[in-house]
DNA sequence: ACAGCCATGTAACTTGTTACATGATTTT
DNA sequence: AAAATCATGTAACAAGTTACATGGCTGT
């Protein structure tokens, strides 16, 4: 539900035409997560589909401005208001995969670990190498995204050892 | 790719029936993450056309036995060996929220942090209260979920708190 | 003239998911 | 006899994603 909410958000702060929404996501998010600009259309179709969000009669074409109806003002004030993931966890790849291969024979657990673990050490490191380079002034939500991804990677990291402790028995 | 991922890894173990798939994936997992029976078909159907398996003769129509084909294999193998998340970092739906009310002025990102820690908070005590109550004898993979589960929500709140420092000026 | 960005959109596809229809076998 | 579990499958949808087709406008 992210784009929808997302592109919701940004016509609650001002009307906006597709392209437009493409730009002000990928600056809102410090250029993190790059949007199809072929998505920003398909969802907005879905979503007046929905009937979420409306286009001004379309007085330039090739410009079509984008508003939220009412409905589209109460389905982001819900996804304000509701914390992220209630009720039912996430399917979690890595988890998924560990327990697969620690269930089934029919790979090395260990060699999992190992290499996730050098994956992961490395993804650390990339992020650390780039909240030294960032401006704290400027760039703060580009910083907020770098502790995510670091404080993601350090959990990982300690998790990969825990799978270690409790899967030693078993080779 | 979890679930199409999970059945070679399990077929790989042995040449099994459809609903067999379904009983064993929430083995293997405990439970945390049932799995719709309706969709195994479909994650079938698609592997087969996909090259990756194939049904012996079905002598028995009421109990079609899957097999890996060597390019099943191949992928499963493949899938092992590549560690989680190598390229792109997944959308983070609550990083993406979080910065979109704060770039917008549509909401209060404050009250939003701060159900976010309430929930997510909620959370953690439900896995360490599920934790204690566990068999580290037993239970071994039920453990590794919790463990993983806790490990991300004190990551969260670690952001949470992140995100009230770096954001503590704009109100 | 040409490169590159601004701007629109459609078609097709993937993975995940649920709802529905159907029936055999087993347990209570 | 009824309920639960075992077992198969289809139809339809949601959300994300890419590839393609199209054209205007701007700067070099």
């Amino acid at each position: 539900m992210s784009i929808k909410s997302s592109i919701l958000a940004l016509l609650a702060e001002e009307p906006t035409h597709g392209y437009g929404l493409k730009t002000t996501f990928e600056a809102s998010t410090a250029g993190a997560w790059p949007l199809n600009i072929g998505q920003v259309y398909t969802t907005l179709a879905r979503l007046q589909r929905d009937g979420l969000v409306e286009s001004a009669e379309p007085n330039d074409p090739a410009r079509r401005t984008w508003t939220l109806t009412q409905e589209g003002r109460e389905a982001l004030r819900s996804w304000f208001e509701e914390p992220v993931e209630q009720d039912a966890p996430p399917r979690d790849e890595l988890a998924i995969k560990v327990l697969l291969a620690a269930s089934t024979g029919s790979t090395d657990v260990r060699d999992i670990l190992q290499r996730q673990r050098e994956a992961t050490m490395e993804r650390l490191q990339r992020t650390t190498r780039l909240k030294r380079e960032a401006d704290p002034q400027t760039d703060v939500a580009w910083l907020l995204l770098l502790d995510a991804m670091s404080i993601k990677a350090e959990g990982e990291l300690r998790w990969l050892d825990l799978c270690e402790v409790r899967l030693g028995g078993k080779g």
